[in-house]
DNA sequence: TAGATTGTTAATCGATTAACAATC
DNA sequence: TAGATTGTTAATCGATTAACAATC
């Protein structure tokens, strides 16, 4: 019955992907899979995989395995994503509205209810049903509907100011798309950065085994 | 003068950070640090630091530290950033487009040097100087310029399809922003998945914390 | 029942940290 | 020169893998 034992940050950084195979798996059919079987398709090794989920209980059944609905609802509880989270963003841009437009939040279980930003052009438009406001609003709005988190697509100058603002309006999250990191401990809230040019550089870096002119890959 | 020593997954996952960090440091007119300083700045540990960066090269000086200009140019070198990859945008939708307008990809190196569409509406139009081409010109397109990386923003039922087609058309990496996991060792080129989702999971588990309502949060 | 597969304990492997001689 | 800081070797720590009794 225990919620945590002991969850390496490494057991942590795992669980998405976990999820995410089994919401697949799950829309493929598959009503149950055996730790040997997902292993194969995630390019872990079974044992690794017994092992991490048996840090937050034994789910599993002897000469069976797991029934993926099962594990899907014990991640979405271990994760924290099933208390519908409700989110606003800031920042309507091209980024802002992208979001918007296609990304899905209910995956994740959050529910984005506001947007915001400065420009009389977005101001008072709507995107998949989510206004968007005037800035200034912020402070009312917050006290009003008490937002859990905040999706930053402000621009990086603004971004620190923006944030400390959010955190003293009761936001308890950033998930942070300006290019800028912030330092959590001066926030005292989670902020989780994207980081597009860090994924765009471990490609670059990947590449360079296949790269025709690079001949200099000798060790020593 | 070693290329690559026994550089572990975990150092080139760190790559990408020294990087950004170097180059903040650089904005902000340092052109010297200690390991020691670094790590204060990055959490980690002197010792780490001088451990990781040895696996390329020995760039200090005892008693000075390290030069951020040249750790940078040496941090390119080894993140192959700085050969100046072309790069080919497909799906010019909110997303792609927000890329187009807003991702500074000379920052990585790369070099966007056109999109493609299937939509009348988007096709022959321009972003930031890049043209938006039919997608059935790609054949023909890839064959003269020969861009080296592909940047994937298609709905995700033709993600797939796609890459294949991208791959028999000699690109030779793949930066993918359709949510669908492909399988590296079908492609034979490396695919770099961005997957909001990962991280606004992440948000929300380290968010569980300061759950006002999450009372459960016990060893054992 | 027999075969399969779990959860967990022990063994191995790898990564991080500490320490220190070399030297700028 | 003396103080500072590197690169590297050795020690510690943690994470992954292997093995197996328990049991569905």
């Amino acid at each position: 019955m225990a919620n945590t034992k002991n969850v390496s940050k490494a057991v942590v950084n795992r669980l998405p992907r976990y999820y995410r195979t089994l919401r697949e798996l799950a829309d493929q059919g598959i009503g149950r899979i055996s730790s040997k079987e997902l292993a194969l398709q995630m390019d872990l090794t079974a044992s690794q995989i017994r092992q991490d989920l048996s840090c937050f209980g034994g789910f599993g059944q002897q000469g069976y395995g797991y029934s993926v609905d099962k594990l899907i609802v014990e991640l979405e509880r271990i994760l924290g994503v099933a208390g519908s989270q409700r989110a606003i963003l800031l920042g309507v841009g091209n980024l802002g509205r992208a979001l918007l437009r296609n990304f899905d939040f209910s995956y994740c279980g959050v529910r984005p209810i506001a947007a915001f930003d400065t420009a009389q052009t977005v101001v008072g438009s709507d995107f998949r049903g989510i206004h968007v406001h005037a800035l200034q609003e912020l402070e009312e709005y917050c006290e009003r509907e008490r937002p859990d988190i905040a999706v930053l697509c402000v621009p990086a100058d603004k971004a620190m100011d923006m944030a400390q603002r959010l955190v003293k309006n009761g936001i308890r999250g950033i998930w942070n798309f300006s290019n800028v990191s912030m330092k959590e401990d001066v926030l005292g809230v989670p902020v989780q950065d994207v980081h597009f040019s860090d994924s765009l550089m471990t490609l670059c870096y990947r590449m360079k085994d296949t790269d025709p002119f690079d001949e200099i890959n000798e060790i020593e």
